[in-house]
DNA sequence: TTAATATATCGTAATATTGCAATATAACAA
DNA sequence: TTGTTATATTGCAATATTACGATATATTAA
């Protein structure tokens, strides 16, 4: 036990289940808001903004890149965060399917 | 340590990540969409849809209505679960949001 | 009442997550 | 080269999650 059945499960379950997991987490929650609020995709010390240590944070940094909900490019010393529009339009678009489908059923 | 520094956080953040780790296991994203494909509220069994031991998904239908995702109701011997429209529209909202911001900042 | 059915709770083992100190890597500046 | 800065990785302790057997509760039927 302790393991998640994940083969039970069909293959987009696991991928919702995956990507909500990468935003389950308020640090997270806090680099997603940090980086709408940058001007540019160019942006630097996130770890500044968090209340946790550089290796913390670069842990979460991790969880959300591999779940493709931020991109990262390497910018000389820095490197550069940005949200990936893509995988946002995705979480938009199955909340929007849901809500529809919800009126539709009008409970 | 192990802890989630959860008071170095905004509130708001807190309550999004607490949502979000409600849909982060496979069985309880199958959960919502199951409530989605019933035509109405009322709704026993979602154990036989589940590849899992009863006690396993009471466990999950307990942490998807402390979030507030789900409602249920006593209904006899069964109880009848279902979506709690308010919090889906809750998630449309925050990701609408989102892509809304991301496209002004056209990356 | 007793039996059957549906769901919840308890207890616990296996596994996963969180956080950080220590250390490693990689790029630039002098 | 050496030093500085920014970020990543490793290792580990504390805590949380997952799953389920056993058991409890609660409603209906007989």
């Amino acid at each position: 036990m302790g393991t998640s059945k994940t083969a039970s499960f069909s293959e987009k379950q696991n991928e919702l289940a995956i990507l909500f997991k990468a935003l389950s987490h308020p640090a997270r929650v806090a680099i997603i808001e940090y980086l709408l609020t940058v001007d540019t995709c160019i942006c630097g010390d996130i770890v500044n903004e968090l209340p946790l240590a550089q290796p913390t944070v670069s842990q979460h940094l991790k969880e959300l890149k591999n779940a493709g909900i931020i991109k990262g490019n390497i910018e000389g010393t820095a490197i550069c965060y940005c949200l990936n529009p893509e995988t946002l339009k995705k979480f938009e678009e199955y909340f929007f399917a849901i809500t529809k489908k919800l009126k539709e059923k009008c409970c």
